[in-house]
DNA sequence: TAATTTAATGTTATCGATAACATACCTTCA
DNA sequence: TGAAGGTATGTTATCGATAACATTAAATTA
């Protein structure tokens, strides 16, 4: 491997002026720096981060933790945040939860001893608590994403998420619906208790009864089988006729389900969600969704992100960005007034 | 930040005693081994990647790059790769290039200064050799995913392109079809350049005109507007029966333009592609789709890179992995016959 | 012209770890 | 009982860069 001696001898200099030219610092003739610089080419010399992030102590990478790369909604705030960090000189670098305590404690542990710059990160839930500790413990600047995770004050930006299950129950009691069923994520993520209390919010400012069996939760990676969901559709009693899904995911496995009994939606049963499902929605364009908007997500967060770092003044209130979203009405839901 | 001296001093050792406590080498009596752990806990000691991989020249970590992580064939890909990586105990990052060889080139800079021991990549096309070579010249393992690179001699794991391609011309034949037209991405991509050919193939056999005006190529993922496609389009005279899309974003565009154009699929035309679109396509399975196993593809990737790596037998021949794809017959072709 | 800047470059120490070698102190067995 | 060998630990040099402090030579000023 090429180091910074190599082209030092071979351009008869000393190390520091090599230095010097690669960083433009300090004062260099033109004609050295040159000369430095053509060896360099020659020997096809890159520096070594590791190495000068040891001295520096900083390493101008920054790392996004998202929850589940297969799924639209981050892989849109993949991009957002990508844009931003790029714009602004760093490299990023992804990671990916998948919803799991485990797996992110590791990816933190990663983040920790790769002494990145700061971290974007949508938690897997209130149990990201340690994990958060272990960063603040070690002065590593972070943004949450999407979700809050109690005991921790910090940057975040999130949706309206509590607003917005609000908003789908109003407009499904628009359309004459009074038996709304919802199935969420786990009530240990931030976003799904939001959207679960604006459910709630809705079904009163209706007089409509909240009725705990209408509520499931579980997690909003849903696994291949199903079979907690089944279960929980076969139970309902009366059967709603629209069903609230927490996020894209669970709307995507409620109507695989739905479909395997027969139901129709939206003849037999409405649903509606929250996020969009992808690409896919745009030439089919069916559910009816809350859509957020993902892309600003990761960029706005990645801004505040940098901005904490390169302005590292600690005394400066937290930020909280809360993202509007729109309800999008397509077909997915049955007017039954 | 608590280094491994906080802890030799508080412990009353010398550094490389806590070294070994660390890494589990040489001898050491139970007392101190415990002692030194206890103080690495009691400070939150985390071990510094940097000045670790300086000394050992391996930094532990892989690196994935794909081209497109708004795309569901790459998100899953990389589910396969990260789960091997962390199986073998790597630390996995990522990259997107988004299907553009300047965004690959900032990447491998990236890569060749965080010295990363070895690269999993989907090349954004021919145009990435110069990118290839400069992993070479570093010493720096890779293996490539999905495309093939011309003057590249390198373990790989791709798809059978060319035998599925003409797999959809025969079941589009078998349904009647002659007219067949095809949207693709650049020939500049050896899996375009390889499913344009199996199209071709598929043609021949049957003894049907290959006519260029059939054939477009345009990026892998197309431009929001896709005036180009739009275009290619309303020039096609006759226009065909069929439509093969070169992948799953392609499809969806050009599903969005017929769509516009008052053109329904199957009825007013049929449309198949290479790459499923999703879970979506789990509840509406719409389109007829050459499906890749895309899950394996990171996967064997990644586990060939790690065999790579760890024996470093640089006179093994290169492996090239070629995994079959499934033809899925859904609703979006017409039964002409 | 001597004194003082300024420009161009070099030296040395350092970042946080580990490799390689060195050194005690015990065992063990001929 | 003393040489050989193992166990537990310490010292020093090193990885590849940069920071901080020299040093030299040329240019400017009093």
């Amino acid at each position: 491997m090429v180091t910074i001696y190599d082209i030092a001898k071979k351009a008869n200099v000393s190390a520091m002026t090599v230095s010097r030219v690669i960083n433009n610092t300090g004062n260099i003739s033109e004609k050295t720096r040159n000369k430095v610089k053509q060896v360099m080419e020659e020997l096809n010399y890159v520096p070594n981060r590791m190495a000068r992030s040891l001295v520096t102590q900083q390493t101008k990478i920054l790392y996004l933790l998202i929850t589940d790369i297969t799924n639209p909604f981050y892989t849109t705030v993949s991009r957002g945040a990508e844009d931003a960090a790029l714009k602004a000189g760093y490299c990023l670098l992804f990671g990916n939860s998948d919803e799991n305590i485990e797996k992110e404690n590791g990816y933190i542990n990663t983040i920790l001893t790769t002494r990145v710059d700061g971290v974007l990160i949508a938690p897997a839930g209130d149990l990201s608590l340690p994990h958060l500790q272990k960063l603040e413990q070690h002065d590593i600047p972070f943004v949450l994403l999407d979700r809050e995770v109690p005991g921790i004050e910090c940057d975040i930006v999130l949706g309206d998420s509590r607003d917005s299950g609000r908003r789908l129950v109003e407009y499904l009691v628009s359309q004459g619906h009074r038996d709304i069923a919802m199935i969420n994520g786990s009530s240990s993520i931030s976003s799904a208790r939001l959207r679960k209390q604006g459910y709630i919010d809705g079904l009163k400012i209706y007089d409509l009864p909240v009725r705990e069996r209408y509520i499931h939760e579980t997690g909003f990676k849903p696994a291949g089988d199903g079979s907690d969901i089944e279960a929980w559709l076969d139970q309902l009693q009366p059967f709603p006729t629209a069903i609230i899904a927490g996020n894209n995911a669970l709307a995507v496995e409620t109507m695989r389900l739905l479909q395997a009994k027969g139901l129709h939606i939206p003849d037999d049963v409405s649903l509606v969600c929250f996020d969009e499902l992808g690409p896919y929605s745009e030439v089919d364009p069916f559910l009816t969704v809350i859509s957020q908007q993902a892309y600003q997500f990761g960029y706005m967060g990645m801004q505040m992100l940098i901005e904490r770092i390169q302005n590292s003044t600690k005394d400066k209130p937290r930020q909280k960005i809360v993202l509007p979203s729109d309800l999008i009405i397509r077909r997915s839901v049955k007017d039954l007034s």
